[in-house]
DNA sequence: GGTACACCCTGACGTAACGTGAGGTTCAAG
DNA sequence: CTTGAACCTCACGTTACGTCAGGGTGTACC
């Protein structure tokens, strides 16, 4: 059955695309029937031949290889281009794509396997952990990364909480100090600055690229984990002073 | 500075997204400015604080993460959802989409292989490979066409090329036999149909998956490699009459 | 106080590949 | 000649903005 003739319908059916895809195939200039009934009354049903079901045929596999309809016209219509060149260059397009999600994946699971390990997860512990996750992954490399998890188990979380704590404390009594115009020299402002280069050095683990990562970090951005970081940077100079006077310095700096 | 206020171009450079990018967050009520200039005169310079500038922070994380601007929008108004089940959710469609993206990645190597195991290809031939991958990939399992695969290097191209050649010879031969109305019983119709179960069984290997595929795909496609199927139909009942008679089968059916 | 100029504002249309009606017409059977 | 199914042509909606067009605003300088 070579001319036997197709109505939309038959061939949404057959092909498994819809009647309005035929349409729209036929608005774009894709792919339009050989005949229609009723002659040039416009309007008349739409009537395929067997070249336009080969042509739907070949459109459909182009658009299964992830082809644009606007590139499938193109390569369908104008017939100059090299075949090999094109499928080379498309599928280096896919293998971009793929890669991109299956990152995305792995950023994903990482974050689920973060929510897994908290203890309880509200809306906002949820939105500041995909905050810190996100501004980590901006300022430490994969190997920074997988060495800051690993300092975390040793360490165990009992102490990591205490840190937590400490900081606000120290902060505020650096605040505190400098509120009042003590001296940076001041003994007292010391043992500040002795106390702050110690979280930090428990931290970093005297790494010189994390400690660069994590000044970087604090450099840049204005808060991290609702910290003020203005302030802290405005503290920090203070704290370096202080260090200065009491002639000590950063683990691996 | 916490109270300090932002105008949509700085927010922008900020934060690498683009004005209109906030026009628009602001259109959908995503994230819309604290305040404006000239008070309540409507159309003032869109003014934000710096709890703008956090929530804006979250939005571009979550988009990051994937999700479509009217799930961030959903997520961060009515918080009442399990972080948990939402990114696992999440992550499990994006991994499906991956997989895909790969899947595709595959067939398209394939097809960059085989355009360029092929001499010349012209458009045609691009198009006619397309297809037959397509038909190809939707009946036989990916097994069985590492089984043709092997099965056609030990038979090498030139017997491929023979055989090629050979089928149009023989239904033209089967299709004079039938319009002369010879009986299929005749010994030269047996003939004919042995050559015909030979080629079969060439491409088979006597494999009773691989010809159960084949003849799946015989008995769904109206096309095959520009052969008119339909009438390659008619004349199987033909053969099939005269294997009766010749007491021949197909291998391993 | 005026003026330049950068920056801001609000529409409004365009994108890809159709989905989804609304409202009217045509075909094939009875 | 009448159904009912299948068909027809608009035309708007979708996503996340890009890209003008045409006109206001803020501020620095004279």
């Amino acid at each position: 059955m070579p001319d036997r003739l197709w109505k939309v319908g038959e061939l949404a059916a057959r092909t498994g695309l819809t009647v309005r895809t035929l349409h729209h195939y036929d608005a774009i200039g894709l792919l339009s029937p050989s005949g229609r009934t009723g002659s040039a009354h416009a309007s008349g049903h739409r009537l395929y031949i067997a070249a336009d079901v080969t042509r739907l045929h070949q459109i459909v596999c182009l658009k299964q290889l992830g082809f644009s309809l606007e590139q499938v016209k193109e390569y369908m219509t104008r017939a100059d281009y090299d075949p090999r060149a094109v499928v080379r260059l498309h599928l280096e397009k896919v293998r971009r794509q793929a890669a991109e999600l299956a990152e995305l994946g792995d950023r994903l699971e990482a974050l689920a396997n973060t929510l897994d390990a908290a203890d309880a997860v509200s809306p906002d512990t949820f939105l500041e952990t995909i905050e810190v996750m996100t501004m980590i992954e901006k300022y430490y490399t994969p190997e920074q990364l997988e060495q800051l998890k690993q300092r975390k188990e040793q360490v165990g979380d009992a102490r990591i909480k205490e840190v937590e704590a400490e900081w606000p404390r120290l902060m505020a009594e650096v605040r505190t100090a400098m509120d009042a115009g003590t001296d940076p020299a001041d003994p007292k402002v010391q043992d500040l600055a002795r106390r702050w280069v110690g979280l930090v050095n428990e931290f970093t683990g005297g790494d010189p690229g994390i400690f660069k990562s994590l000044s970087s970090m604090y450099a840049n951005e204005d808060n991290v984990r609702g910290m003020d970081v203005p302030a802290m940077r405005t503290m920090m100079e203070y704290v370096q002073k202080a260090m200065s006077a009491a002639g000590i310095t950063f683990a691996g700096q």
